[in-house]
RNA sequence: GCUCCUAUCGUCUAGCCCGGUCUAGGACAUCAGGUUUUCAUCCUGAAAACACGGGUUCAAAUCCCGUUGGGAGCACCA
């Protein structure tokens, strides 16, 4: 039994490129190439991009882009549009055993057909009209002209398969209809080019989303008329948006696009899209593309559709954020702040380090660093710790300024500063003394503490701000 | 309408396949406390779920059936 001899695991991402990469997508490339990286198999990308009205090259360039900014990495890559003679082979071979007809129905008969059949409340199908039409009619008709689609005909009969996440499925057939396959020779259709690639390119598994499913009795029935072996099958669960329906951009961003712009890390998306339907033996949350691909099993994956929790993915975003060296960071943060800010290299880097636990986005670096590049704007009343007398403030910031003046530049750095200054809240309170200080450098009611800011700043800054705030409360 | 899929805290889930160890575990979010000049981080704690009804069994979150709820698919799109 040669049917026995296990096949090469070998995986497809097959998007079609007429839009934004989608989330969804993305977490789907990402099980599939998880599972070739876990088994040792190989990931195939095909651009699924026979529709020739919808695909644009942009968003092939994008679907390249974004799995490439993901690390998920493929072993061969294909374009259906450049396959269109593979397609008519295997076509013409339908039409020749007769398991494929040309149809001559306008679309106006088929409405009427559909909208009949609904109203009967029965499943609408095609009833398979043309099919009384032999070769030679259907080609002489061809031949004058009139415009036909490629028809399948359906075998009347019980699929069944095994989904690896699922169990057994079954359909029935007779429900289906014989569906459009290819609008001609050269322009062939979704569920006829899928069985011919997937056969084509020895694909072993198919790991897609379960609005799929419904597609696989057809596509097994296409690939027994065309003599392929089966396929294995897995459906992953949908992600919902918090009212519990299929993502949407009504509810969501859904472009892999959005979520890199609004600041997010390629590997908190990977971990947070990952968990959505799967999770691993342990109670880890958070694990790297390696981690991953060691823990990874597809029997773990979860039949139930998932929602798409933002407060997760933020807060996962935050600890990818926390762990990640502030230079790295620095790299990747240059596309959601002013130029100015980049001038500095080292400010920069250090602004980050200093902020890098209060942010959850690259995003919010902006509003939270500003203070660092520029001059801050406030009211001279932050100034005051809780019922402080403004005196007191100004004497206590004037001190400051003093003692931050005695002290070396290579003393200024927050562990040495935290040393000296701390010892003199003793004497001078630590709200009276720490809340001015850090206002006078910040400007705002939230910052990082006093002496990282004082370290980031330097002396001569620090010194011209405190000097700034003085003068704010004397009303100069 | 028809077909298929599905059901553990608000959310993501562990446990379910191989019934007892489950007074159901973890994480996010929430709330309370602690650390803290602020914010954030961090730490501690609390509240929070086996959809329902029948079976099977000494024993069911776990097995079976049904109900209900939810979702998806029904194109000359993919």
């Amino acid at each position: 039994m040669t049917a026995n001899i296990p096949k090469n695991i070998r995986v497809r991402f097959a998007p079609s490129p007429t839009g934004p990469l989608h989330i969804g997508s993305c977490r789907t490339a990402l099980f599939n190439w998880l599972f070739a990286k876990n088994q040792g198999g190989e990931f195939i990308l095909r651009i699924e991009n026979t529709d020739v009205e919808r695909s644009k090259k942009e968003y092939e360039d994008g679907i390249v882009e974004g799995m490439k900014w993901l690390g998920l990495d493929w072993d061969e890559f294909y374009r259906q549009s450049e396959r269109l003679d593979i397609y008519e082979k295997y076509l013409k071979q339908l039409l020749d055993e007769e398991k494929a007809y040309y149809c001559f129905c306008s679309k106006e008969e088929l409405e009427a057909d559909r909208q009949a059949m609904l109203s009967q409340g029965i499943a609408p199908k095609y009833g398979g009209r043309c099919k009384k039409f032999s070769k030679q009619e259907s080609e002489e008709k061809i031949n004058k002209g009139e415009s036909a689609v490629i028809r399948f005909k359906m075998p009347l009969k019980e699929i069944e398969f095994h989904d690896m996440i699922r169990g057994k499925v079954k359909f029935n057939s007779e429900l289906i209809g014989d569906i459009v396959i290819a609008k001609n020779l050269k322009e062939p259709l979704y569920n006829f080019g899928v069985v011919v690639d997937d056969y084509e390119m020895k694909i072993s598994h198919i790991i897609r989303g379960e609005d799929h499913l419904a597609n696989t009795p057809k596509q097994i029935a296409i690939q027994e008329a065309l003599g392929f072996e089966n396929v294995k099958y897995a459906h992953l669960p949908l992600i919902l948006t918090p009212d519990r329906r299929k993502m949407s951009k009504r509810y969501l961003d859904v472009a892999l696009e959005d979520y890199r712009q609004n600041g997010y890390l390629a590997e908190a998306i990977v971990n947070f899209t990952v968990f959505l339907g799967w999770h691993p033996v342990d109670d880890r949350e958070i694990l790297s593309l390696e981690d991953l691909i060691k823990e990874f099993d597809i029997k773990r994956v979860q039949k139930a559709g998932a929602v798409f929790n933002v407060d997760k993915l933020d807060w996962l975003n935050s600890q990818y954020i926390k762990k990640m060296d502030a230079s790295e960071l620095a790299l990747k943060i240059k596309n959601f702040i002013p130029s100015q800010w980049q001038s500095d290299e080292e400010l920069l880097i250090k602004a980050i380090g200093a902020e890098k636990e209060r942010m959850r986005t690259l995003a919010e670096f902006k509003d939270l660093a500003g203070f660092f590049f520029e001059l801050p704007n406030y009211e001279k009343n932050l100034l005051i710790w809780r019922d402080a007398a403004p005196e007191k403030i100004i004497e206590n910031l004037k001190m400051i300024a003093m003692e931050l003046e005695k002290i070396d530049e290579m003393m200024f750095n927050k562990k040495d500063l935290e040393q000296i200054i701390m010892p003199l809240t003793e004497k001078y309170g630590v709200g009276d003394l720490l809340w001015p200080l850090r206002t006078a450098l910040s400007g705002k009611q939230a910052s990082p503490g006093p002496f990282e800011i004082l370290e980031v700043l330097g002396k001569k800054e620090s010194l011209k701000r405190i000097e700034i705030a003085i003068n704010k409360l004397q009303n100069k």
